[in-house]
DNA sequence: TAAAGCATGTAAGAGGTTACATGATTGG
DNA sequence: CCAATCATGTAACCTCTTACATGCTTTA
């Protein structure tokens, strides 16, 4: 995943890898340590997906590659329903570099995917036992659900050029 | 985190692995593999946090013992300001285990953390560049922070026994 | 009777965290 | 001048993922 959204980043135009990790954060996708981040620029630099450049001082400034361009359009067409909201807001970060032909389906079936999550959040929620803090936390998962779909729906009818109703 | 929410579950009173992988699962805390809970079971019962008893077929139970029992209240007690959501929500789930008077504490200082949070989103959105889906991504992040601090607010009203105006 | 769910486990490998180490530059 | 931020990196340790392995029971 940290992977994916370093060629996604690269795929903007060069960095290094401080800045990179900036940028992952201001977008608030996630927050990466040095010890995590170094060590993957290396990963990807010896797969030949991204080369080094040395830039100003210190920094080590990294382009994407053909192959790392490759890598990243195979990462991001692949769509697992189960993925986690985290990997879905990265999929989106990255949503523009997608034909747009494909990216509704994109949308859609994540959609799909809320969707069931929201019918198991309420069986959940109908279930609870628990105390109060435990039946708010499933209720927060409903609630929750629900407002990712209506995000969704409004990302939605963006993409078809449509003006929402409401 | 997972060692954690095993402990928690266990203080509840006895169950076996695929059970409390079936709960976390229905608390919507997390979905454990196999390979992770299994592993995690071992090593809390050799550092004697857990001790296993056999149950009906194949089941090994686990109860919590003393130790374990320190061990969590050490976990629930402690409090990073920027702690993920998902460890905030399993702080939540046993919230209940903590004495009465320090809960509203807790709560309270979630949402200064969700705050700060809320404007480091604004600002990251005011700034924007990017196409319209990383300025979703942004936008998403603001309005669902303000919806998380609306929630905890919900909490925190309802531990002060107070019923919320709107 | 086949599939799905219950129930436990191991092994290899990947990847992360934390702590440490270095050193330049900038701002109060 | 001191602290913070920029900038890169290593090493030890830990934990998770994925895949495999086994075998029973329930349900369609």
């Amino acid at each position: 995943m940290l992977d994916f959204a370093l060629l996604g980043l690269l795929r903007d135009g060069p960095r290094h890898g401080y800045e990179l990790r900036r940028t992952l954060a201001d977008l608030g996708i996630r927050r990466v340590s040095f010890g995590a981040l170094y060590p993957a620029l290396r990963r990807l630099e010896r797969r030949g997906a991204i080369a080094a450049v040395r830039g100003e001082g210190r920094r080590r400034t990294y382009r994407i590659t053909p192959e790392g361009i490759a890598e990243f359009e195979r990462l991001i067409a692949e769509s697992d329903p189960d993925e986690a909201s985290g990997v879905f807001r990265l999929r989106l970060a990255f949503l523009g570099a997608l034909p747009e032909a494909s990216r509704l389906g994109v949308l859609e079936r994540r959609r799909r995917a809320l969707v069931g999550r929201l019918r198991e959040a309420r069986r959940a929620f109908a279930a609870a036992g628990g105390d109060r803090y435990r039946r708010a936390l499933l209720e927060y998962r409903v609630h929750s659900t629900e407002a990712d779909i209506a995000w969704l729906d409004r990302l939605i009818a963006g993409e078809r050029g449509v003006t929402v109703n409401r």
